[in-house]
DNA sequence: AGTAATAAACATA
DNA sequence: TATGTTTATTACT
């Protein structure tokens, strides 16, 4: 139970049980099973951590200990990161670290050791002990080669990526956006694969990134629906995408409102998230008129690669994430952004998942956009996703919000059709249900680490 | 036996 | 100090 609240606290509850919470009790936070609950963070819920929680400790405990989730690094807000849910990893279960992944034998002795020598560590076995954790990190690292591809998948979710420097490293991916076409060849083989191929072969940045990328993603549908909806209508996708909420009402179709929902939440938290952060907010604001320059910063990095690109990736989710700070600060229960939120199903299918453009897309879409147009101002007010989450109580599901960014967005929708194409086939693949995986490069930017982003790497401006 | 949750220790910025 | 990671313990199935 008190993890449930904690996590209520933590993401933005309200939504979250529509979705299917009541899972929670019997599996609390950390607990993959239910798929409700997965569902949840995979739209964008955002576990925040609060201060003084007694559950802060398991929390943490889990969020790193598992592989399902991901830490997005917010160097803007400081300390704190950002959590997400694993898109690959989030799949399977919990996957015990990587460490242990290959070696159970290993691993046990490790703990074993562990036992052994491990607390003692501060008198001797310290050595040992941490050869271990040394070596877990290695793993951590998707981009470890080999072993990846194919297993992957699941090696994948069993190491999570560390994602430490990802956060920093998303910001740094802003610039490399152009992964993306990397990652289209990858990608329209696999979208799974692509993710982990991408990390193995990409340097560790880039692997990073992509993790992050995927973190991202994880807001994304999930996708077995999707694929169908998406070849059946890739042209509305497309629009769709522009607006992820859209989408949902496609393929709500089936679950309806639950479509939204999570597209809500996304954007809710994602709305907090940036209100409370930094700059991104400011960026993203419409209000702000220095984003621009920012924003203009990033596009100017993300055009010329990108450009086209931008793709499907652009429709990504993100998912806000409440920093601390605002969970804290701004509303307890993080459900700040619960404004919106409407009856969902509770049902909802992971695999049904529309495609939501969260903020960040937005807010990558919207540096595209900037590119574009001189009047980033514009774009910017448009694109920026925060804007319309926050600005809109009305959550992105409802087209309202989209309607504007749809326009500009239509702009390089266009462009997006290869994307498309890709993310289309990856769902194909995927078919499990597995989110879309669409590599947020540009998304990434309005990613939470976006801010960061803006703000750091490339954004150096 | 395996999994999960919590508590605590430890590490790092 | 805050955050994150790891280990150990305990409880449950």
């Amino acid at each position: 139970m008190e993890m449930l609240r904690g996590l209520e606290q933590l993401c933005s509850g309200a939504r979250l049980r529509e979705l299917g919470w009541g899972s929670l009790e019997k599996a609390p936070f950390l607990c993959w099973r239910g798929k409700d609950w997965m569902q949840c963070f995979r739209w964008g819920v955002h576990l925040c951590l609060e201060e003084g929680t007694s559950q802060e400790n398991s929390i943490r405990h889990n969020l790193s200990l598992h592989s399902k989730f991901i830490k997005v690094h917010n160097e803007a807000t400081g300390k704190s990161s950002w959590w997400m849910l694993n898109p690959e990893g989030g799949k399977s279960g919990k996957a015990p670290r990587r460490r242990a992944a290959s070696m159970d034998n290993s691993s046990k002795l490790a703990k074993v050791r562990g036992k052994a020598s491990r607390k003692k560590p501060p008198l001797q076995s310290a050595p040992e002990s941490t050869a271990d954790s040394p070596g877990s990190q290695f793993p951590k690292w998707p981009g470890s080669p080999s072993s990846r591809s194919n297993e992957d998948s699941d090696m994948w979710n069993t190491f999570r990526p560390r994602t430490s420097s990802n956060a920093s490293t998303i910001s740094a991916r802003l610039s490399p956006i152009l992964t993306e076409q990397d990652d289209l060849h990858d990608e329209e083989l696999l979208p799974s694969l692509v993710y982990s191929s991408a990390s193995s072969n990409v340097p560790p940045t880039v692997t990073e990134e992509l993790e992050l990328i995927d973190g991202l993603n994880l807001m994304s549908p999930s996708s077995s629906t999707l694929p169908t909806q998406q070849s059946a209508s890739s042209g509305q996708i497309q629009r769709d995408s522009s607006f992820s909420l859209r989408n949902a009402g496609g393929q709500t179709t089936s679950f309806g409102n639950s479509l939204f929902n999570p597209v809500d939440i996304s954007l809710q938290s994602s709305v907090s998230h940036f209100s409370a952060p930094q700059s991104l907010e400011a960026l993203l604001t419409p209000s702000s008129p220095p984003p621009r320059d920012v924003m203009m910063t990033q596009v100017d990095p993300v055009l010329p690669q990108t450009g086209n690109r931008m793709n499907s990736r652009t429709l990504l989710l993100l998912g806000g994430q409440a920093s601390q700070s605002k969970m804290s600060s701004g509303n307890p229960r993080g459900k700040p952004a619960e404004q919106q939120t409407e009856p969902v199903s509770a049902s909802v299918l992971p695999s049904t998942l529309p495609i939501v453009t969260s903020p960040q897309n937005t807010a990558s879409i919207t540096s595209l956009k900037a590119p574009l147009s001189a009047t980033t101002s514009q774009s910017v007010q448009l694109g920026s996703p925060l804007l319309l989450s926050s600005a809109s109580p009305a959550p992105l599901g409802l087209n309202q919000d989209r309607l504007p960014i749809d326009l500009d967005i239509d702009m390089y929708m266009e462009d997006l059709e290869c994307d498309m194409d890709y993310i289309i086939n990856s769902e194909l693949m995927d078919g499990e249900g597995l989110d879309f995986n669409f590599e947020p490069i540009l998304s990434t930017p309005s990613y939470p680490s976006t801010s960061q982003a803006s703000s750091h790497t490339w954004v150096p401006s």
